[in-house]
RNA sequence: CGGCACGUAGCUCAACGGUUGAGAGCAUCCGGCUGAUAACCGGACGACGGCGGUUCAACUCCUCCCGUGCCGACCA
């Protein structure tokens, strides 16, 4: 016999197994996403969930531009483990991606790099540019989508220039315009006159101008306090615009600002004045013109010159004081100067009081006809010197400087720009009480977070009626057309539909490519004058009404998942975009909800919870951080965290999650480890009865595990898969059950029952972990399962598979009591090992021999009961049950009753299982080994092994 | 400025309004093992954003403040 090996090591059944701990996610992941893309494995779960009840998430279309940033991921990872988990709940949950492919920032984007071209270019040109620029990203991000390993139909998504997804917005069109919702209103937009072009917010340069800053008293009619006197009163009002004073319809106060009744002199003169302005500023305005003769009369709260009238400065009209919340006393005079035509706040102010829209400017900034007769036909800014020498001359004027401020310019040819009033299509809200149908159905959808209800409820509730027209070109036309003898515009459900048709066969484009003849619903005549000649108009839809009618295109037409859609899961900001959009677009054409379901998360944000922005640098890239660490361990990532709030994510984050995810891969490849012999084996020929105590208990955790995770799944809490999954691997597994079965795995009989029972245990922990980690990260459950020693009777792919179900044999309440004390009592045995380790004499536990008693005795037949378990359970070589205390016995600390002594142990060591036995040695063929261990090894002998 | 949320150890999650000690896991530190070894085991350290209030009792309810996020308003 060779003396300088170990050769009783070699009889051991030391763990053996194909599952790399180096994970090589980056390697390893593309090479299993690429063989489910070759054998279709999505088609595969459709086929193998067809028939089963459907619930289908309905995947709000990202914005086709840039990269993906931790956010798409967030959210699509989210999506995805929705998916996967409502289909590994026996669902049938099929996934159509979309993508949101009109609008301004591509368009911006195509029309700023070709320059000066894009002015020579025609609609159908840009267009093409801007389509293609759309599909770029539309396959840029599909293959990072992919990455991530989100499963789908991502060979046949949706995209909002599709054709058909076009047909589907103009078919929603047709039924809100014929359920009455759909109407043309004068709206401000900010307007190029040089350009004779609407611009975007976007589309706005701001920088310095120069204006005329002027105060203003307009007289008043009615509403002056009568104890005040006889005046004549005025109201002061200050702007910045002179030339939209002729489109001046009321004056704005603060309802609850101070405002003075002043009689002053006017130092130029002379005169005696009556004004009305706010309390705070007096001294301000009065000071412009240092006059010093001045007297209050009287004070009122703003919201008492609430419909008090006044008469325009220059024109013979009456108009109301109003009430707005806007008003301030930073500049001016606290009473401001209302245009609906000409500006956003005072066009909202305007609906409330329901003001008219003046708006007497053509598309080069000419006055109109509707302005006054020596207006007519000037500039703007060439009028604003007029208007003010007019006020002077007409003693109006308080005062008049220059004020420079920022403006915003034309980003095209750097003018300043202006507001003015057009024409635009609207869906009015309280038509057919739209509003109140809308908020009906939010309170029958199930909000999660539930808050969401009365976030989006607030948000309907208060919103004004939807401007759903843009003048763009990057979009889905509204096919109106005009008639060219009395300007009506043609717009019915009948003609959209005639468009959607045509759309459907020939993509929107048709709109722009073919001449208006050829584009002409047949007989068309104007409803109003009877005319048959129709020019096409050039607006297109809102892409928030592109996109929230895709419950018709997606849901109910051509990819048919169903309508209503079971959820829509998108960040909380959709609250007011797309959850709205959808749902007023589908009560407007439906009458109910798109969907059953919504579910929010926050926000991505820094290690300090702040925003990631680019110019803060405080940004992760999603793509490189996929490319570095793995998409599995950016999905556990995501999914350990509550989404319901914001979502910290930070390098190191991401590292540490590597670390959670690695501890995850060693219990499973302890498992895998030793079960490499009992593959093809039959878990039903391992007879229940030869299961150990503890293999019983240890099944008994896992049923709560999988109860717990099912139910957590169920529930969307994601976070609560990951805790409790990692917590029992961590706790229950790996410092516990798999440190115990060590000696039973390694130095039983490899095919004794003994080792088989744990190896069952072991097969069945490793099938259920797999199938509940599944959804969160989806490449190592599939390594895991072609790994798995589990028969032949399992789908090929842990994707077909269901979720595991607990098996009740191993429930045991009563049981489970007595662990936890026996748990408490391996704690306190623990710590007094620990003592023994500090001090040197013992190194593994195995090295140690325990004596544990109690007074208690209930405590004492507990020990006595499970004198074997425990020796077990704490890997130590002996322990002895009962005497009296030794004197340096230790107390429990949680359990006061429980002495402990723990020393080592007088045996010798077993060299093949290295536990301290009292026969070691008195063999004569092995003498040291231990009687179980020559057993073992004499068994191995018989067999020829 | 307004609406809606959120704020427990360095990190991610717990804790029916109530047992003197607010639990886990990770990270960190210390130690053990060397037959899960770029592993494994044990121990220690460590927190309720802040001031008030309600209550016999508050992490848990309320006011305010501070911080953060989303949405909106704003620049006449």
């Amino acid at each position: 016999m060779s003396t300088n090996a170990k050769p009783y090591k070699e009889t051991l059944n030391l763990p053996v197994t194909r599952f790399e701990m180096k994970a090589n996610l980056t390697a390893r992941e593309p090479k299993i996403q690429a063989r489910w893309r070759e054998e279709d494995l999505y088609g595969q779960i459709r086929q193998a969930r067809s028939g089963c009840e459907a619930k289908v998430l309905h995947d709000g279309p990202p914005y086709a531009n840039g990269e993906i940033h931790m956010g798409h991921l967030l959210n699509k990872v989210l999506k995805d483990i929705v998916v996967r988990s409502l289909t590994m709940q026996g669902y049938d949950s099929p996934y159509v991606p979309g993508w949101d492919c009109h609008g301004l920032p591509i368009e911006h984007k195509v029309v700023k790099d070709l320059g000066a071209k894009a002015a020579t270019m025609s609609h159908a040109e840009i267009r093409a540019l801007c389509q293609k620029d759309a599909l770029k990203w539309v396959d840029l991000q599909r293959d990072q989508f992919r990455r991530l390993g989100v499963s789908g139909d991502w060979d046949n998504p949706y995209l909002t220039l599709d054709p058909r997804y076009e047909a589907g917005i103009l078919d929603v069109l047709a039924d809100l315009i014929e359920g009455g919702y759909v109407f043309r209103q004068l709206k401000p937009i900010h307007w190029c006159i040089t350009d004779r072009t609407a611009l975007a917010e976007a589309e706005l340069e701001y920088k310095d101008e120069s204006t005329p800053s002027i105060y203003v008293n307009f007289p008043m009619v009615s509403g002056v306090p009568a104890e005040w006197g006889d005046g004549p009163w005025h109201a002061m009002i200050w702007t910045t615009t002179p030339w939209t004073l002729p489109a001046n319809v009321a004056i704005a106060a603060h309802p609850d600002l101070e405002y003075v009744g002043l009689r002053y002199v006017d130092p130029a003169t002379g005169a005696t004045v009556h004004t009305i302005l706010a309390a705070a500023l007096v001294a301000k305005v009065m000071g412009l013109r240092q006059v010093t003769q001045f007297e209050e009369v009287g004070r009122v709260r703003g919201r008492e010159l609430e419909h008090a009238e006044y008469r325009h400065a220059f024109i013979d009209r009456v108009s109301p004081i109003v009430l707005a919340g806007y008003v301030t006393v930073e500049d001016g005079t606290g009473l401001v100067h209302t245009a609906p035509g000409h500006g956003t706040e005072d066009y909202q102010t305007g609906r409330t009081y329901q003001l008219p829209t003046l708006s007497p400017v053509d598309a080069s900034g000419r006055y109109t006809t509707e302005a006054p007769e020596h207006l007519v036909g000037q500039g703007v800014f060439q009028a604003n010197p007029k208007i003010v020498a007019m006020l002077k001359e007409s003693g109006h004027l308080f005062h008049d400087v220059t004020f420079v401020h920022s403006y915003p310019h034309c980003w095209r040819c750097k003018k300043p720009v202006i507001f003015r009033a057009t024409e635009q299509w609207f869906i009015g809200v309280d038509r057919n009480d739209l509003r109140g149908r809308t908020l009906k159905q939010i309170d029958a959808v199930r909000w999660l977070p539930a808050w969401g209800r009365a976030r989006i409820d607030a948000m309907v509730g208060g919103r004004p009626d939807w401007c759903i027209s843009r003048q763009r070109s990057w979009g889905v036309p509204i096919p109106a057309l005009g008639c060219e003898t009395c300007q009506t515009q043609l717009l019915t459900a009948e003609t959209v539909r005639h468009f959607r048709d045509l759309f459907r066969r020939e993509g929107a484009d048709a709109w722009y490519t073919k001449p208006v003849d050829e584009l002409l619903p047949a007989g068309a005549v104007c409803p109003k004058c009877g005319g048959t000649t129709f020019r096409k108009e050039g607006d297109i839809l809102d892409v928030w009404f592109e996109s929230g009618s895709s419950h018709r295109g997606v849901l109910s037409k051509d990819f048919n998942l169903g309508y209503p859609a079971f959820m829509y899961l998108e960040g909380s900001d959709q609250h007011r975009g797309w959850f709205q959009s959808s749902i007023l677009t589908a009560v407007g054409s439906t009458g109910r909800a798109p969907f059953e379901t919504v579910l929010t998360h926050g926000f991505v944000v820094d290690e300090k919870g702040e925003k990631m922005s680019k110019s803060v640098g405080n940004t992760i890239s999603a793509v490189k951080a996929t490319e570095q660490y793995g998409a599995d361990v950016l999905r556990l990532y995501a999914a350990s965290m509550d989404y319901a709030d914001d979502v910290r994510m930070s390098e190191r984050g991401i590292k540490e999650m590597s670390e959670a995810y690695r501890k995850i891969r060693n219990t499973f490849r302890y498992l895998l480890g030793n079960l490499e012999d009992y593959a093809g084996f039959d878990p039903n020929s391992v007879a229940p009865e030869t299961l150990h105590a503890i293999d019983r208990w240890a099944l008994g955790q896992f049923n709560s595990v999988i109860r717990d995770v099912r139910a957590a799944y169920e529930e969307f809490e994601f976070y609560r898969v990951y805790q409790r999954i990692y917590q029992f691997c961590s706790v229950e597994l790996s410092s516990f059950y798999l440190d115990v079965l060590k000696d039973r795995l390694y130095a039983e009989s490899p095919k004794g029952p003994d080792r088989r029972a744990a190896q069952f245990v072991l097969a069945r922990l490793h099938d259920g972990l797999t199938r509940l980690l599944a959804p969160i990260i989806p490449h190592t459950a599939e390594e895991l399962w072609e790994l798995s020693p589990s028969g032949a009777s399992r789908p090929a792919s842990v994707h077909l598979a269901e979720f595991p179900q607990p098996d009740p044999a191993f429930d045991d309440e009563a049981r489970d009591h007595v662990w936890q004390r026996l748990l408490a009592v391996r704690t306190e045995v623990l710590r007094e090992l620990e003592k023994l380790r500090s001090a040197k004499v013992i190194g593994s536990a195995q090295e140690a021999s325990v004596r544990l008693g109690s007074d208690d005795p209930e405590m004492s037949s507990l020990l006595e009961h499970n004198r074997d378990l425990l020796t077990t359970m704490a890997i130590v070589s002996e322990i002895e049950v009962g005497g009296s205390a030794p004197p340096d016995s230790a107390r429990g600390q949680e359990l006061p009753a429980l002495w402990v002594h723990a020393s080592r142990s007088s045996h010798a060591k077993c060299e093949r299982c290295w536990n301290l036995r009292p026969e070691v040695g008195r063999s004569e063929a092995h003498p040291t080994l231990c009687a179980r261990c020559e057993r073992v090894i004499s068994e191995r002998n018989t067999n020829g092994a």
